[in-house]
DNA sequence: CCATCACATTGACGTTTATCGATACGTTCT
DNA sequence: AGAACGTATCGATAAACGTCAATGTGATGG
């Protein structure tokens, strides 16, 4: 693979995402796509970003290096990540970036988990 | 760091796992705990074994080499990495090893992730 | 006891990832 | 147009990860 994501996968993504996990066997196809939203959430910084987004209601970019305390371009890194899992949408506002939490997707992975811890 | 994980990481990981991700600004720690659980998850073979031992009740190690199309030392080293993450469970029998999905602890990962989508 | 079987551990290798400094891009204001 | 600012991209580096062949460990059964 050459980098997180090239292009529109976000929306591929979103179709094909997330079959319940316990509902039948998971073929590899949507394994890969489940992994690929998880992993996305899978970083200490960038969890904690979605979870400041999340309370605010939305999120500028700006505020994120000193709140997280890396520099601009791990910020801008991680942001790219969770856009291209879907996890988070950008708006530009002027010259600044601002974010919110996109959560019908986080709604659609945690119905994927739901049914194995329901059961 | 040495492995995966050395020892009894297990249960303190149960304990501080895990914060609703919008009920309060997570601090470090708790990102990082959530992390490990998420990261356990974020794999494609190991989605598909949590996947087939939670539709089958539980499995023996023994079928998943074919299962998943995977070396015996890949796996034995993905079901460490989920049992080390608290999300399966072991029991020897025989000289056979046969695994279980820990429901509760998943259902801790859902409780932290839920907040956010449910908003 | 020794052979066999199931699984874990070790060691090595290529790939991916997180991180940052430097730099390019795009917007705003003068 | 040019300066200043916010953000994205590039290039490099070190650490982490997935994978397998080889080997170690522990139980089973002749």
């Amino acid at each position: 693979m050459t980098a997180i994501n090239d292009g529109d996968n976000l929306d591929d993504t979103a179709a094909i995402c997330c079959a319940p996990l316990l509902a039948s066997t998971i073929d590899d196809g949507s394994a890969e796509q489940l992994a690929t939203m998880l992993k996305a959430l899978a970083d200490p910084i960038r969890l904690r970003l979605v979870n400041i987004i999340a309370l605010a209601g939305e999120g500028c970019a700006c505020d994120f290096p000193q709140a997280l305390d890396r520099s601009q371009p791990t910020i801008s890194h991680h942001l790219r990540v969770l856009v291209d899992a879907g996890i988070l949408e950008r708006e530009q506002r002027g010259k600044w970036a601002w974010f919110r939490v996109r959560e019908e997707r986080l709604a659609d992975l945690t119905a994927a988990l739901g049914p194995i811890a329901a059961r």
